[in-house]
DNA sequence: AACTCGGGGTG
DNA sequence: CACCCAGAGTT
Protein backbone atom coordinates (compact mmCIF):
# COMPACT_ATOMS: atom_id res chain seq x y z
CA UNK A 1 0.00 0.00 0.00
CA UNK A 2 0.90 3.24 -0.67
CA UNK A 3 1.22 6.45 1.50
CA UNK A 4 -1.27 8.25 -0.45
CA UNK A 5 -3.77 5.23 -0.46
CA UNK A 6 -3.35 4.68 3.34
CA UNK A 7 -4.11 8.78 3.83
CA UNK A 8 -7.21 7.77 2.18
CA UNK A 9 -8.76 5.55 3.78
CA UNK A 10 -7.46 7.33 7.24
CA UNK A 11 -9.41 10.13 6.31
CA UNK A 12 -12.57 8.27 5.28
CA UNK A 13 -12.54 5.95 8.24
CA UNK A 14 -12.06 9.19 10.48
CA UNK A 15 -14.88 10.62 8.62
CA UNK A 16 -16.78 7.16 9.60
CA UNK A 17 -16.27 7.55 13.13
CA UNK A 18 -18.62 10.44 13.46
CA UNK A 19 -20.61 10.69 10.46
CA UNK A 20 -21.28 7.17 9.21
CA UNK A 21 -24.40 5.37 9.63
CA UNK A 22 -24.44 2.84 12.58
CA UNK A 23 -27.82 1.78 13.25
CA UNK A 24 -28.90 0.29 10.27
CA UNK A 25 -30.97 -3.05 11.15
CA UNK A 26 -28.60 -5.51 9.74
CA UNK A 27 -25.35 -3.45 11.51
CA UNK A 28 -27.30 -4.37 14.99
CA UNK A 29 -27.03 -8.35 15.69
CA UNK A 30 -24.84 -8.93 12.81
CA UNK A 31 -24.77 -12.47 11.39
CA UNK A 32 -23.04 -13.19 8.26
CA UNK A 33 -26.50 -14.51 7.54
CA UNK A 34 -27.91 -11.05 8.78
CA UNK A 35 -25.57 -9.81 6.18
CA UNK A 36 -26.30 -11.41 3.30
CA UNK A 37 -30.22 -11.46 3.02
CA UNK A 38 -29.23 -7.50 3.37
CA UNK A 39 -26.69 -7.21 0.67
CA UNK A 40 -29.09 -9.06 -1.81
CA UNK A 41 -32.46 -6.92 -0.83
CA UNK A 42 -29.91 -3.73 -1.29
CA UNK A 43 -28.99 -4.73 -4.82
CA UNK A 44 -30.11 -2.16 -6.87
CA UNK A 45 -32.46 -1.45 -4.25
CA UNK A 46 -32.30 1.83 -1.66
CA UNK A 47 -31.81 1.03 1.84
CA UNK A 48 -35.31 2.48 2.92
CA UNK A 49 -37.34 0.66 0.26
CA UNK A 50 -35.54 -2.07 1.78
CA UNK A 51 -35.93 -1.23 6.06
CA UNK A 52 -39.49 -2.65 6.13
CA UNK A 53 -38.84 -6.04 4.18
CA UNK A 54 -35.74 -7.05 5.81
CA UNK A 55 -37.55 -6.67 9.13
CA UNK A 56 -40.38 -8.86 7.97
CA UNK A 57 -38.35 -11.30 6.32
CA UNK A 58 -35.72 -11.69 9.66
CA UNK A 59 -39.07 -12.22 11.79
CA UNK A 60 -40.38 -15.04 9.67
CA UNK A 61 -36.78 -16.69 8.63
CA UNK A 62 -34.59 -15.95 11.84
CA UNK A 63 -31.63 -18.01 10.51
CA UNK A 64 -30.41 -19.98 7.55
CA UNK A 65 -32.08 -22.82 8.41
CA UNK A 66 -35.30 -21.40 9.11
CA UNK A 67 -34.71 -19.91 5.10
CA UNK A 68 -33.63 -23.27 3.68
CA UNK A 69 -36.63 -25.03 4.88
CA UNK A 70 -39.27 -22.50 4.03
CA UNK A 71 -41.54 -23.04 0.99
CA UNK A 72 -40.46 -21.08 -1.99
CA UNK A 73 -43.62 -19.41 -2.64
CA UNK A 74 -43.27 -18.04 1.22
CA UNK A 75 -40.10 -16.43 0.51
CA UNK A 76 -41.68 -14.79 -2.69
CA UNK A 77 -44.19 -13.50 -0.42
CA UNK A 78 -41.80 -11.57 0.99
CA UNK A 79 -39.87 -9.90 -1.49
CA UNK A 80 -43.49 -9.32 -3.15
CA UNK A 81 -43.07 -5.41 -4.16
CA UNK A 82 -39.34 -5.57 -3.82
CA UNK A 83 -38.58 -6.31 -7.44
CA UNK A 84 -35.74 -8.30 -9.17
CA UNK A 85 -36.94 -11.57 -7.98
CA UNK A 86 -34.47 -13.96 -9.24
CA UNK A 87 -33.03 -12.64 -5.76
CA UNK A 88 -35.40 -14.25 -3.81
CA UNK A 89 -35.13 -17.65 -6.02
CA UNK A 90 -31.29 -17.22 -5.49
CA UNK A 91 -31.93 -16.46 -1.89
CA UNK A 92 -33.77 -19.89 -1.27
CA UNK A 93 -31.53 -21.78 -3.50
CA UNK A 94 -28.32 -20.67 -1.90
CA UNK A 95 -29.83 -21.40 1.62
CA UNK A 96 -29.82 -24.94 0.95
CA UNK A 97 -26.88 -25.10 -1.15
CA UNK A 98 -25.73 -23.58 1.96
CA UNK A 99 -27.15 -25.98 4.65
CA UNK A 100 -26.21 -28.70 1.99
CA UNK A 101 -22.53 -28.00 1.61
CA UNK A 102 -21.36 -26.43 4.88
CA UNK A 103 -23.38 -27.52 7.59
CA UNK A 104 -26.13 -24.57 7.85
CA UNK A 105 -23.52 -22.00 7.65
CA UNK A 106 -22.39 -19.36 4.83
CA UNK A 107 -18.88 -20.08 3.31
CA UNK A 108 -15.97 -17.72 4.24
CA UNK A 109 -14.18 -17.74 1.56
CA UNK A 110 -14.63 -15.61 -2.01
CA UNK A 111 -15.01 -18.32 -4.72
CA UNK A 112 -17.22 -20.49 -2.43
CA UNK A 113 -19.93 -17.48 -1.94
CA UNK A 114 -19.56 -16.62 -5.35
CA UNK A 115 -20.07 -20.08 -6.53
CA UNK A 116 -23.89 -20.01 -4.24
CA UNK A 117 -26.79 -18.58 -6.97
CA UNK A 118 -26.83 -14.43 -6.60
CA UNK A 119 -23.94 -13.53 -5.03
CA UNK A 120 -21.64 -11.88 -7.41
CA UNK A 121 -17.92 -10.03 -6.54
CA UNK A 122 -19.08 -7.34 -5.06
CA UNK A 123 -21.61 -8.75 -2.71
CA UNK A 124 -19.22 -11.64 -1.95
CA UNK A 125 -16.87 -8.64 -1.20
CA UNK A 126 -19.47 -6.92 1.46
CA UNK A 127 -20.10 -10.04 2.81
CA UNK A 128 -16.21 -10.51 3.48
CA UNK A 129 -15.47 -7.82 5.20
CA UNK A 130 -18.97 -6.84 7.08
CA UNK A 131 -20.08 -10.54 7.90
CA UNK A 132 -17.12 -12.09 8.85
CA UNK A 133 -14.37 -9.71 9.56
CA UNK A 134 -12.07 -10.23 6.84
CA UNK A 135 -10.28 -7.74 4.03
CA UNK A 136 -12.06 -7.98 1.09
CA UNK A 137 -13.19 -5.67 -1.50
CA UNK A 138 -16.91 -4.15 -2.28
CA UNK A 139 -17.60 -2.21 -5.83
CA UNK A 140 -20.82 -0.94 -5.70
CA UNK A 141 -22.57 1.83 -7.22
CA UNK A 142 -21.70 4.17 -4.01
CA UNK A 143 -17.82 3.11 -4.34
CA UNK A 144 -17.67 3.78 -8.22
CA UNK A 145 -19.09 7.34 -7.70
CA UNK A 146 -16.90 8.08 -5.03
CA UNK A 147 -14.13 6.54 -6.39
CA UNK A 148 -15.12 7.92 -10.51
CA UNK A 149 -14.90 11.06 -8.96
CA UNK A 150 -11.52 11.11 -6.92
CA UNK A 151 -9.65 9.75 -9.19
CA UNK A 152 -11.75 11.40 -12.17
CA UNK A 153 -12.18 8.06 -13.88
CA UNK A 154 -13.38 8.69 -17.32
CA UNK A 155 -15.72 5.93 -18.98
CA UNK A 156 -18.90 3.98 -18.14
CA UNK A 157 -18.07 1.44 -15.80
CA UNK A 158 -20.34 -0.86 -17.47
CA UNK A 159 -17.76 -1.42 -19.65
CA UNK A 160 -15.51 -4.36 -19.24
CA UNK A 161 -12.24 -2.21 -19.51
CA UNK A 162 -12.97 0.44 -17.49
CA UNK A 163 -14.96 -1.96 -14.71
CA UNK A 164 -11.53 -3.52 -14.56
CA UNK A 165 -9.77 -0.08 -14.04
CA UNK A 166 -12.90 0.61 -10.86
CA UNK A 167 -11.70 -2.72 -9.07
CA UNK A 168 -8.26 -2.17 -9.90
CA UNK A 169 -8.18 1.15 -8.12
CA UNK A 170 -10.93 -0.39 -4.96
CA UNK A 171 -8.47 -3.03 -4.36
CA UNK A 172 -5.63 -0.32 -3.66
CA UNK A 173 -7.36 1.57 -1.38
CA UNK A 174 -9.07 -1.05 0.72
CA UNK A 175 -7.06 -0.97 3.93
CA UNK A 176 -5.87 -4.19 5.94
CA UNK A 177 -6.85 -2.61 9.23
CA UNK A 178 -10.61 -1.70 9.99
CA UNK A 179 -12.08 -3.21 6.63
CA UNK A 180 -15.32 -3.59 8.08
CA UNK A 181 -15.39 0.00 8.88
CA UNK A 182 -13.74 1.08 5.89
CA UNK A 183 -16.26 -0.55 3.25
CA UNK A 184 -19.54 0.34 5.36
CA UNK A 185 -17.74 4.44 5.21
CA UNK A 186 -17.42 4.07 1.57
CA UNK A 187 -21.14 2.91 1.22
CA UNK A 188 -22.21 5.71 3.58
CA UNK A 189 -20.05 8.62 1.42
CA UNK A 190 -21.71 7.70 -1.73
CA UNK A 191 -24.74 7.04 0.24
CA UNK A 192 -24.72 10.50 2.31
CA UNK A 193 -22.45 13.18 0.73
CA UNK A 194 -20.97 12.20 -2.73
CA UNK A 195 -24.44 12.06 -3.77
CA UNK A 196 -25.27 11.09 -7.42
CA UNK A 197 -26.82 15.33 -7.56
CA UNK A 198 -25.73 18.04 -5.52
CA UNK A 199 -22.89 16.35 -3.51
CA UNK A 200 -21.75 17.97 0.03
CA UNK A 201 -18.05 18.46 -1.02
CA UNK A 202 -17.96 21.19 1.85
CA UNK A 203 -18.33 17.85 3.99
CA UNK A 204 -16.09 15.71 2.30
CA UNK A 205 -13.09 14.08 3.97
CA UNK A 206 -11.21 13.65 1.02
CA UNK A 207 -12.11 16.85 -0.98
CA UNK A 208 -8.75 18.06 -0.16
CA UNK A 209 -7.09 15.35 -2.78
CA UNK A 210 -10.38 15.12 -5.16
CA UNK A 211 -9.89 15.08 -8.74
CA UNK A 212 -13.43 15.92 -10.28
CA UNK A 213 -13.96 18.18 -7.30
CA UNK A 214 -10.68 20.03 -8.58
CA UNK A 215 -12.05 20.22 -11.64
CA UNK A 216 -14.99 22.10 -10.41
CA UNK A 217 -17.48 19.63 -11.65
CA UNK A 218 -18.09 16.19 -9.37
CA UNK A 219 -21.29 15.21 -11.30
CA UNK A 220 -19.42 14.80 -14.39
CA UNK A 221 -18.56 11.39 -12.96
CA UNK A 222 -18.89 8.42 -13.37
CA UNK A 223 -19.89 8.53 -16.85
CA UNK A 224 -22.66 6.89 -18.11
CA UNK A 225 -24.00 5.86 -21.93
CA UNK A 226 -27.69 6.89 -22.53
CA UNK A 227 -30.01 4.68 -22.89
CA UNK A 228 -32.89 5.00 -25.31
CA UNK A 229 -36.37 5.37 -25.04
CA UNK A 230 -38.15 2.15 -24.15
CA UNK A 231 -41.14 0.45 -25.75
CA UNK A 232 -44.65 0.13 -24.98
CA UNK A 233 -46.04 -3.25 -24.78
CA UNK A 234 -49.85 -4.09 -23.87
CA UNK A 235 -50.94 -6.92 -21.52
CA UNK A 236 -54.69 -8.14 -21.32
CA UNK A 237 -55.08 -9.79 -18.10
CA UNK A 238 -58.45 -11.85 -17.29
CA UNK A 239 -59.44 -12.21 -13.97
CA UNK A 240 -62.15 -15.20 -13.80
CA UNK A 241 -64.08 -15.03 -10.85
CA UNK A 242 -66.53 -17.29 -8.77
CA UNK A 243 -67.58 -16.20 -5.50
CA UNK A 244 -64.88 -15.10 -3.61
CA UNK A 245 -61.87 -16.88 -6.12
CA UNK A 246 -59.98 -15.93 -8.98
CA UNK A 247 -58.14 -17.75 -11.22
CA UNK A 248 -54.42 -17.57 -10.81
CA UNK A 249 -50.96 -18.96 -12.93
CA UNK A 250 -47.78 -19.79 -11.68
CA UNK A 251 -45.13 -18.30 -13.85
CA UNK A 252 -42.08 -19.70 -15.65
CA UNK A 253 -39.42 -19.21 -13.21
CA UNK A 254 -37.29 -17.72 -15.56
CA UNK A 255 -37.82 -14.45 -17.45
CA UNK A 256 -40.35 -11.50 -16.03
CA UNK A 257 -42.12 -12.37 -12.84
CA UNK A 258 -40.25 -15.22 -12.54
CA UNK A 259 -42.09 -17.84 -10.34
CA UNK A 260 -44.74 -15.16 -9.28
CA UNK A 261 -48.43 -15.63 -9.51
CA UNK A 262 -50.69 -13.36 -12.25
CA UNK A 263 -53.30 -13.64 -13.71
CA UNK A 264 -53.87 -15.49 -17.86
CA UNK A 265 -52.92 -13.27 -20.50
CA UNK A 266 -55.40 -12.96 -23.20
CA UNK A 267 -53.74 -11.93 -26.76
CA UNK A 268 -53.72 -8.35 -27.15
CA UNK A 269 -54.35 -8.69 -30.86
CA UNK A 270 -57.75 -10.96 -30.27
CA UNK A 271 -61.52 -10.10 -29.91
CA UNK A 272 -62.32 -10.12 -26.18
CA UNK A 273 -65.76 -12.02 -25.60
CA UNK A 274 -69.14 -10.53 -25.18
CA UNK A 275 -69.31 -11.01 -21.38
CA UNK A 276 -65.50 -8.98 -20.96
CA UNK A 277 -65.98 -6.46 -18.38
CA UNK A 278 -63.52 -4.17 -18.51
CA UNK A 279 -61.55 -2.73 -15.37
CA UNK A 280 -59.57 0.35 -15.96
CA UNK A 281 -56.54 -0.04 -16.98
CA UNK A 282 -52.73 1.24 -15.74
CA UNK A 283 -49.51 1.47 -16.97
CA UNK A 284 -46.85 -0.31 -15.28
CA UNK A 285 -43.40 0.59 -15.77
CA UNK A 286 -40.10 -1.67 -16.02
CA UNK A 287 -36.50 -0.78 -16.80
CA UNK A 288 -36.43 -1.56 -20.28
CA UNK A 289 -40.53 -1.12 -21.33
CA UNK A 290 -43.56 -0.19 -20.39
CA UNK A 291 -46.90 -2.47 -20.07
CA UNK A 292 -50.38 -1.31 -20.79
CA UNK A 293 -52.28 -3.44 -17.97
CA UNK A 294 -55.76 -4.00 -19.04
CA UNK A 295 -57.51 -5.90 -16.47
CA UNK A 296 -60.77 -7.60 -17.63
CA UNK A 297 -63.45 -9.36 -15.03
CA UNK A 298 -65.08 -12.81 -16.30
CA UNK A 299 -68.04 -13.53 -13.74
CA UNK A 300 -68.83 -16.88 -15.89
CA UNK A 301 -68.69 -20.40 -14.67
CA UNK A 302 -66.48 -21.48 -16.77
CA UNK A 303 -62.47 -20.34 -16.96
CA UNK A 304 -62.06 -19.11 -21.08
CA UNK A 305 -59.62 -19.33 -23.15
CA UNK A 306 -57.05 -20.89 -20.84
CA UNK A 307 -54.91 -24.32 -20.11
CA UNK A 308 -55.34 -25.45 -16.65
CA UNK A 309 -51.53 -25.67 -16.15
CA UNK A 310 -49.70 -24.15 -13.76
CA UNK A 311 -53.16 -22.64 -12.58
CA UNK A 312 -55.26 -22.90 -8.92
CA UNK A 313 -58.17 -20.60 -7.60
CA UNK A 314 -56.86 -18.37 -5.37
CA UNK A 315 -58.25 -16.67 -2.17
CA UNK A 316 -57.72 -13.78 0.20
CA UNK A 317 -56.36 -16.25 2.67
CA UNK A 318 -54.00 -18.03 0.09
CA UNK A 319 -52.18 -14.67 -0.38
CA UNK A 320 -49.58 -14.59 2.35
CA UNK A 321 -48.15 -17.77 1.33
CA UNK A 322 -47.85 -16.83 -2.79
CA UNK A 323 -45.53 -14.34 -4.28
CA UNK A 324 -47.03 -11.57 -7.00
CA UNK A 325 -45.28 -8.84 -8.81
CA UNK A 326 -46.21 -5.26 -7.59
CA UNK A 327 -49.36 -4.38 -10.05
CA UNK A 328 -50.66 -7.60 -9.64
CA UNK A 329 -51.03 -7.71 -5.77
CA UNK A 330 -52.04 -4.03 -6.31
CA UNK A 331 -55.00 -5.36 -8.25
CA UNK A 332 -55.59 -8.02 -5.81
CA UNK A 333 -56.22 -5.32 -3.27
CA UNK A 334 -58.50 -3.60 -5.12
CA UNK A 335 -60.71 -6.77 -6.31
CA UNK A 336 -60.44 -6.99 -2.36
CA UNK A 337 -62.31 -2.96 -1.33
CA UNK A 338 -64.61 -4.17 -4.14
CA UNK A 339 -65.66 -7.29 -2.40
CA UNK A 340 -65.09 -9.45 -5.12
CA UNK A 341 -62.22 -11.29 -3.78
CA UNK A 342 -62.49 -11.68 0.54
C1' DA B 1 -19.91 -7.42 -24.48
C1' DA B 2 -24.64 -6.83 -24.54
C1' DC B 3 -28.84 -7.92 -22.67
C1' DT B 4 -32.28 -9.11 -19.03
C1' DC B 5 -34.26 -8.58 -14.76
C1' DG B 6 -38.62 -4.28 -10.84
C1' DG B 7 -39.95 -1.06 -8.18
C1' DG B 8 -39.49 3.19 -6.00
C1' DG B 9 -37.28 7.72 -5.05
C1' DT B 10 -35.83 12.02 -6.89
C1' DG B 11 -35.19 16.31 -9.51
C1' DC C 1 -39.93 12.20 -17.87
C1' DA C 2 -35.02 10.66 -17.10
C1' DC C 3 -32.03 8.73 -14.14
C1' DC C 4 -30.39 5.55 -10.85
C1' DC C 5 -30.12 2.75 -6.73
C1' DA C 6 -25.42 -1.89 -1.34
C1' DG C 7 -25.54 -6.13 -9.17
C1' DA C 8 -25.87 -10.72 -10.95
C1' DG C 9 -27.13 -14.17 -14.42
C1' DT C 10 -27.62 -15.37 -19.15
C1' DT C 11 -26.53 -15.31 -23.94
Amino acid sequence: MTFSNAKFSDAVLAWFDHAGRKHLPWQQAVTPYRVWVSEIMLQQTQVSTVLPYFQRFMASFPTLADLARAPIDEVLHHWTGLGYYARGRNLHKAAQLSCERYAGALPDTLDALMALPGIGRSTAGAILALGFGQRAVILDGNVKRVLARHQALAGDPAKAAVSKAFWALANALTPTQRCADYTQAMMDLGATLCTRSKPACSRCPVQTSCMAYAQGEPTRYPEKQRKQAVPTREAILMIHRQHDQVWMQQRPSTGIWGGLWSFPEWPADAELPEQAEPLPAFMHVFSHFRLHIRPVLFSSRAVLGVSDANGRWVTLSDLPALGFPAPIYSLLQRLGARQEVC
